[in-house]
DNA sequence: AAACAATATTGTAATCATTACAAATGTGCA
DNA sequence: TGCACATTTGTAATGATTACAATATTGTTT
């Protein structure tokens, strides 16, 4: 499925600012902030707008066609990946790993717990990273 | 334990401020964000400064003493409660509850998941409360 | 193809939670 | 008592995000 069709799946009308910020969501696995998207695609779209960016990544997630991962207090993180799955976050380097879902398969498609109606799962991790436990034993 | 006991314990000296929002967290399960601690204590402490309570909640956080909770995008909650539970979030009246912990039971004794080391376990879910949900059904 | 309405994008100016910082206060000990 | 150190305080930044109004784009009707 091209990103074009991805888009109308979910309801979003393409245009070249949403097609151009999807694609880059598709095919960056790195969970990128709002601004990290913007400084990724300004070059190539000199005019494009932090507004629309906010915009559309707002956009994507009200359509269920992108997460936001409020794993970090400094700033939210986006992941293009809406199938479930759970999040490893590094203090040290701020990065996003994906991980494979920790929950029991159970879980994943109970509707209700405890009466509340669950519309989303966010299973994560924080720590440090591989690499970052790796440098870090060198010194 | 009473709450300087607890202090002690997380390695964090007892001062009439700290041993007020400590007590605080301890009192109220509500999950309070660092704005509604000093809300609520501002008024038996006058000269409490916002500041005050950020930097404690900060400590406590650093000395494990308090769990932070980045599972709003609009600001940070805080829970005095630190053993392994799971939280569900409820998007329309902004509450967090807290509920049994949902992860695998060999999950929480883990201290790495691919290679990365593993400090905190975070597991929440987000939605309608049951309190909402009825409300909205009687619209 | 012009005219129009509806939608999307843009730039700028707020907002507001959080933090930096330096002055003031409190605490413990020689 | 006085001094070093830790804590608290108030104010002023910071910085991510949002509000808003102007501009541009798109699709539709004649």
């Amino acid at each position: 499925m091209n990103t074009v069709e991805r888009l109308v799946e979910y309801g979003i009308k393409p245009s070249v600012q949403r097609i151009a910020i999807m694609e880059y969501l598709m095919t960056h696995r790195t969970h990128p902030t709002a601004d990290e998207v913007y400084m990724a695609l300004c070059d190539s779209m000199p005019t494009l707008s932090k507004t629309t960016v906010y915009n559309t990544l707002k956009l994507f997630v009200d359509q269920q066609a992108a997460l936001m991962l409020t794993i970090n207090d400094k700033n939210v993180h986006f992941d293009g990946d809406t199938s479930l799955h759970s999040h490893f976050f590094c203090r040290k380097c701020g990065r996003v790993f994906d991980l494979p879902f920790s929950g029991k398969k159970r879980e994943a498609r109970e509707l209700q717990i405890e009466g509340h109606a669950v519309e989303e799962i966010h299973h994560y991790y924080k720590g440090i990273c591989k690499e970052c436990s790796e440098k870090e034993s060198l010194v």
